[in-house]
DNA sequence: GAATATAACATTTTCGATAATATTTTGATT
DNA sequence: AATCAAAATATTATCGAAAATGTTATATTC
């Protein structure tokens, strides 16, 4: 797959970054773990420089921490982030829906409709033990999410979001796959309902129906990761 | 001259990211103007990869913007970048402040008041002509409104705050005198009044305060960007 | 004269060597 | 064995030259 460099438009501090960023979201490395510029440097095929600059880069976002002199590591996760974090994509979320549904024209909900199709067609496919397949599906979720907000008119609301999905994203991956197959749930039912409410410019009921949706999720995963870590100390 | 570097914990990448930060928020470059390393180079005193790491930095605060290949510039300043700001901030921190009054214990009543002190007492001494006390009473200011939120207990919050802080205090610098000075306002009643709802947990009544407070500065922000921007087209 | 190619220049981006700092190991002393 | 200092090693942070890329000026063609 040598073939990317064609597209010439990416700087090498560009492709590293993208690259860190995708392993450190798919959990390549362990939180808190030191990431060593001599082995990124291999890994990466890149130099000190745009290496350094790709990581700065990454910390400003809060994916990794850096320390002077003591270099860069994955940054923590922990139970407290998750649920702050959860609440605020809530609290904020909830506002920019609010304001879209106000808002929205046609284009709008265009591309509500259509996310949420092409979520519902990745849905089909995708198969809880193809990494690959999860992956994709977790790029069209957050699609629709991002589309439903996206008539907002506040880019400062956006950017906030999107940062706060950064911040959640990382704790969904290890149980994708449980998460989507969790029998008790139907995401696409949940979804569909967010999407008729906004639609119908109902904007108390589609804001329930979000607000649920993310309280369900964050307690999922905190059941979760409080698992992992409770396997973690004891075995 | 670089001998100072003594026993300084700071790197040289630190050093340029806050000077070249001061410098920016004080108006010393001009929105949109293109920022070139040879220049800056000289001006820090430092070599092109640490600079290029401060420039990384402040380009994902938002103080800077970055295109490939063509370099850094100062962020641009806009009218619909204000409003939204400004908006944001009041819709974020009323929250916070909300769970602050919710949650405050004594430590954070004494940082309020201690702050709102500090605040006074610099507004005595602060002079309209003296760029410097008006860069420490902003700095005063801030310390006001960030304690009062400082029993949100959500560290996004808190984060998103400062960003969005970050984001409007560029539009105040060039005004601060005429703000400060404005014969229709009296900012410290003003900042008496929203502490002491909050000191009576008066949820309610303090974000109404708080709102009527940044819903004023908006507006004359607003008038004086117009008032700059007529002028630059015109004049 | 307008459009296109070519060369000269300016600027950003990258690399690898070097300096500065932290961490680990070693060995002498108690 | 435990403690400490000093040397050895590992790692980060910085610099400045060199490569890559973009921009402007000049020449050439139609």
């Amino acid at each position: 797959m040598g073939k990317a460099l064609s597209k010439s438009t990416k700087s090498r501090g560009e492709q590293a970054y993208s690259l860190l960023r995708h392993e450190i979201i798919r959990g390549a490395f362990a939180p808190e773990q030191p990431l060593r510029l001599a082995q990124l440097q291999e890994r990466c095929g890149v130099g000190f420089s745009p290496l350094r600059e790709a990581l700065t880069r990454l910390a400003a976002e809060g994916l990794v921490t850096s320390e002077a002199m003591r270099g860069f590591r994955v940054a923590p996760l922990s139970l407290d982030d998750l649920r702050d974090t959860m609440e605020t994509r809530t609290y904020v979320e909830t506002e920019a829906l609010r304001r879209s549904i106000e808002r929205g024209d046609d284009d709008w909900e265009g591309r509500i409709v259509s996310s949420l199709h092409a979520l519902g067609r990745q849905n089909e496919r995708s198969h809880p033990d193809d990494p690959d397949s999860l992956a994709a599906l977790e790029d069209r979720h957050r699609d629709f999410h991002v589309a439903l907000i996206s008539a907002s008119g506040s880019r400062r609301l956006e950017q906030i979001i999107d940062n706060l999905y950064l911040g959640s994203v990382r704790y969904r991956m290890p149980s994708l796959g449980n998460l989507s197959s969790n029998p008790a749930r139907d995401l696409m039912i949940e979804h569909g309902a967010i999407s008729d409410a906004a639609l119908a410019r109902d904007a108390p009921h589609a804001v329930e129906l979000l607000t649920a949706h993310y309280s369900l999720t964050a307690e999922l995963l905190i059941q979760a990761h409080s698992d992992r870590l409770g396997r973690a100390a004891n075995g």
